[in-house]
DNA sequence: TGACTTCGTGTTGCATGGACACTAACAAAG
DNA sequence: CTTTGTTAGTGTCCATGCAACACGAAGTCA
């Protein structure tokens, strides 16, 4: 079922950058490519735009079927477009990137994939395409973004430890922060509910679970906040 | 001469976001359309992106066809989808902004176009498609940018005093800073250079004149500076 | 020469951020 | 049951950075 139009047009496709966090480090989602170009090489999950669904759309379902992720945000990362970047013909590829729990998320390979896995950031294979152009810029992305948004949302339990959160900044900031100076900022944004229960079956002291308080964020979101630096 | 893929492909534009500023507030530049999707209406400079050319390439090539206007830093924006945003096909746009100088870009009309102009962002008429909120979309990406890195670089002239560049911060904050300590700040980052000389032909005492110093800037840009707020 | 306009300059109080060390709770090992 | 190990939880002080604030100098124009 062919498809003519008066000029050349670009394909189109979307790329994702899903970042994983765990007891140690960052984390990235690849997949092992099963097609033609590159195949057998890891890439990011990704694929073709359909002329019917949105930018969003097209990536939450790339990502599905490649590697068995659904229900996660994904924020619009940047549009690569270099005449050069596919070898076959002129694509573009939109790149989205999010954030997620590991132990939530199982990635289970599928369609046009031989495998899916996480890989550490910082020991991750060759990739095909432009993509570990593509991940650098995702990873520049989110190491500035937590500096003036808070993170995490989305990403750890509903219920979590004040330290759990903290190594989840010290894991994207790559650096060591200080305990009693990050509750203090914490606690102080007023964005945290202290549930009053506490942490079950650990081998040392139990603590706190806390919570987002969504309500208060979306209002600090509407009128920007500073948050870090 | 036509075009034929298996399947349909959605065609591909760019739209050009460019902020002017001069001694009153912050405009944008816009052309009435001269073709058939919402003419006589005023819309974003943009065009269809050629199969061969970067997507930046392609929207400093309509920026100059259709409003004259070469030769400026743009810097991609967002990647707008949506399946109804063009009424004709499905058609994505990739949309690039910039800030310059009113004084030196008189916009003239060309290829595509009625006419070009500049316009309060205040006071912009309905625009075509979904160019509102594009303009939206980097006004606030604009506002947001300028607490966290210098602007201005391409933006004034190659010698400027204090005070234009605190209007430059003023327009775009839409906020009243501080004279004093918006010198101390910005000659406390060293990015500034004295050039000894002193303003010419004004009607009132003669500002000394500054230059960026672009070594520096870089420099800094490599390691992140935390700037302004 | 007086009126008008913009330039240029320092100090102080206040708030925020960073450094810093010990006790409490609990489980596991012995 | 005691010891050991691990993480939780807590407050102070100092340095730095930001915000508020007013006046004399220079130059033009009427």
């Amino acid at each position: 079922m062919p498809h003519t139009y008066e000029y050349p047009r670009a394909a189109l496709t979307v790329d994702c950058v899903v970042f994983g966090l765990d007891e140690g480090d960052l984390k990235v989602l690849l997949i092992q490519r099963d097609l033609k170009p590159f195949e057998g090489k890891w890439a990011l999950p990704g694929g073709f735009v359909r002329v019917e669904e949105s930018l969003e759309d097209a990536a939450r379902r790339e990502l599905a079927e490649e590697t068995g992720l659904r229900d996660i945000f994904l924020e619009q990362l940047y549009t690569f477009g270099a005449p050069d970047r596919d070898p076959r013909e002129r694509v573009v590829s939109v790149a989205y990137y999010a954030l997620v729990s590991l132990a939530d998320h199982k990635p289970q390979a599928a369609t046009d994939a031989r495998q899916a896995a996480w890989f550490s950031v910082d020991d991750a294979p060759d990739l095909a395409f432009d993509h570990e152009h593509i991940l650098a810029t995702a990873l520049a992305r989110l190491r500035g973004k937590v500096r003036y948004e808070p993170i995490g949302f989305e990403l750890l339990p509903a219920k979590f430890t004040l330290g759990q959160l903290q190594h989840l900044y010290e894991v994207v900031l790559e650096e060591r922060l200080d305990k009693r100076n990050f509750r203090k900022k914490i606690l102080g944004m007023g964005l945290l509910v202290d549930t009053g229960e506490i942490q079950q079956d650990v081998a040392h002291r139990a603590a706190r679970l806390h919570r987002f308080d969504e309500r208060k964020y979306q209002q600090l979101r509407k009128r920007g906040f500073s948050f870090w630096l």
